[in-house]
DNA sequence: ATATAATATGACTCAAAGGTCATATGACCC
DNA sequence: GGGTCATATGACCTTTGAGTCATATTATAT
């Protein structure tokens, strides 16, 4: 937790530094990562920081915090709109709110997929590790419960899909910044690029890649 | 690439230098890793580990091409046998190969994953992306001709599957040592957990986890 | 035995990091 | 003005890292 200075601190003041320092980590990952270009960045001086913050780690785990809380206020009222809906219909809306968010707060974005994805990183236990445990569960209901209403196969292994459908949540951010952002730079609205990806990757999880045998599929997506 | 000198050296020396390298990127990852650990542990100076390599990332993309290989030499007859079958015999191959060489090299294995999954890392744009391109041309190949064979559906986004079939080729092997070892240490033979594992993936990307509208489904895995 | 080439060595340099601390500044109240 | 408190400062300390180099050792050849 930063230092009650830090919220003292004028908005404008405590907005840069968290700018800036997301930046620092985004440009050059956490262990490399410098507080002595940080505080030259945003004109304070090293002691200065060290009022704000107990050091490096307190300064990223600052960081997703307010990213995690952001994220769950943006998401969760449009999420709840849906509740009552389908599984793939929320696991749609689940992707399109997450890539949203990710455009609206791209360098956040990926300096939490950085946390996310390696295992090393000297915050993983502590952040990563505690939600997952959340996020898991969670879908694991939701699993269940889209069972008992016969949407899903009932011989999957929840443990496993519950895992596959994180990893490929991943992967979604990842893809969009890869290879929708990466290539051409303007091209159909955002929201355009969003919707087509979700659509993607919901139709992958939902029917897989095998031509049907026989049976016809009904696309409610 | 390493100096002729540590090619030069003996088996045994070259081989301790590797296998220490390799746990010291593990436990550390790369930026943390520190030469000045490595040769103490392999009781050299650090002027040797000069004279055999241009610095730690010579190290590294030594380990990580000698990897390569002799996955490659491992692999290749095996998939060969299977060249001519269905696509998901292939995939299901491909997963089954990967996990055994990962289980039988585990710390290489989760030292290449490390460097697979940071975009940030120093020898990433280097190593992976360079055959990054390779593997997407294969699976585009692998995925056009079995579309052609009426194996797969028609409509399928080649670049988004070959994409997204490489991701999980990462999460399986993430999910082996992250699930089945983690847990249990002795449950079935390595092979039978293996082979479960590669079921999981290959029948969900094939089926997907949406219950089947009608149409029967002939599992042929 | 001597000369030449290959290899081994670890003290050393230089840079940069994280973190501390005594001091300075400024705001606010009496 | 005088006193008190929160905040700001940057020189400084310690540690650690990567990488160098003059020198010592060993092996090979003649």
């Amino acid at each position: 937790m930063p230092k009650e200075t830090f919220f003292n601190l004028a908005e404008a003041k405590r907005k840069l530094i968290e700018d800036v320092a997301v930046d620092e980590f985004v440009t050059y990952g956490y262990d490399k990562a410098s507080i002595n270009r940080i505080v030259k960045s945003c004109n304070i001086a090293k002691g200065s920081f060290y009022q704000y913050f107990e050091d490096k780690k307190d300064l990223l785990k600052h960081l997703l915090t307010k990213m995690a809380q952001d994220k769950a206020k943006y998401v969760s009222p449009h999420l709840l709109k849906v509740k009552d809906a389908d599984f793939f219909t929320i696991l749609r809306e689940m992707y399109i709110l997450g890539l949203k968010f990710s455009a609206d707060n791209p360098r956040v974005a990926q300096m939490a997929n950085q946390v996310l994805k390696s295992k090393h990183h000297p915050v993983y236990q502590e952040i990563v590790n505690a939600n997952m445990e959340a996020v898991y569960t969670y879908l694991s209901n939701l699993l269940k419960h889209s069972i008992a209403k016969g949407e899903l196969r009932p011989d999957i292994d929840l443990r496993f899909v519950s895992y596959i459908i994180s990893a490929i949540n991943l992967a979604t951010v990842e893809y969009y910044f890869d290879i929708v952002k990466g290539k051409e730079v303007n091209m159909g609205s955002f929201d355009e690029d969003i919707i087509d990806i979700a659509n993607m990757f919901v139709d992958f999880i939902k029917k897989g890649i095998a031509k049907p045998t026989g049976g016809n599929d009904n696309d409610q997506g």
